[in-house]
DNA sequence: CTGTCTGCAAAACTTTTGCAAGAGA
DNA sequence: TCTCTTGCAAAAGTTTTGCAGACAG
């Protein structure tokens, strides 16, 4: 998490003014446990500023997002997405069950890739495709308690 | 793709019936060579279907989906979901630009996840999850022309 | 026959948009 | 002051649901 400073820094050098609602958002997501929804994000900013609406809540993360201090990780189907204040490139696990997401406790390893054959780059490069990052997540089930109790809001919702 | 007897038996092993329907979301997905959305194989399927409805396809795409027939990829925000008419588990690399979604030439590692370190295993104990798959995509762009010329439907869309 | 499936229309939800008023620099 | 942002309401877009009639087994 980066101070009001930086990140009026970082929403300055992008054309995008430090207002309250962005920085309660940025902060709410960033000492998020869990991996918020909009809405989750929106019901707890609310706490603190009560007139801001769920427009600005995605307009928010949308523009946290492009400037690389916000994650979005979909699920798919019916399920909304959700949101993750750390910016550095990480692993998450789902639980298939819930939809609940939680970072992986592992160091982020930018050669993964080379342990999927050599043949992977002829092929990259001849189907013009240029790999600027990759997405790991491990899918599975939390057997029967908490997936972590210091978690702010173990929703399970659907 | 499994022919038409196969495709009767996982439906009926799962107390499902086997439909014209069923049958030609089935094999338009299956014979996909890109990743369409539901409204994509709506429109295909239409073509030799010509009453079939978007509800059907969708919950003709759970269903498949749900006997492990046809797979689900989310890309987020408001982008639809693309479906996946492949069965084992392979990789992905999608256009960040475009949402559009390729698959890997590549063969599956089922123990890249050996990659990530020793303490992982420990790590996944302790918090109780099990782990029964993953799920990696590469991501980056197309540098210029077509990502697949013998794609069906090779959309720009968004 | 009986329970499942289809097609249609309507609903549910998430996410985006238009716009007047408000606020940052 | 000038532009960007907010809040509200409405719209857009995808996916689900309810239900009467159709169909598979």
């Amino acid at each position: 998490m980066i101070d009001r400073e930086s990140l009026k820094q970082s929403l300055e050098s992008a054309g995008l003014r430090y207002t309250r609602q962005r920085r309660a958002v940025y902060e709410t997501l960033a000492t998020a446990r869990d991996h918020p929804t909009a809405e989750d994000v929106f019901l707890r900013v609310r706490r603190t500023e009560p007139r801001i609406s769920l427009a600005t809540v995605y307009k928010t993360l949308d523009a946290l997002e492009s400037i690389g201090l916000a994650g979005r990780i979909s699920a798919g189907g019916d399920q909304p997405d959700r949101f993750d204040g750390r910016p550095d490139p990480h692993y998450h696990i789902r639980c298939l069950a819930t939809g609940q997401v939680a970072d992986l406790p592992v160091a982020f390893d930018p050669d993964l890739l080379r342990h999927l054959g050599a043949d992977l780059d002829g092929w990259l490069r001849q189907a013009g495709f240029q790999v600027t990052g990759y997405r790991l997540e491990l899918l599975g089930d939390w057997q029967d308690t908490d997936p972590d109790p210091a978690a702010p809001a173990p929703d399970s919702r659907r």
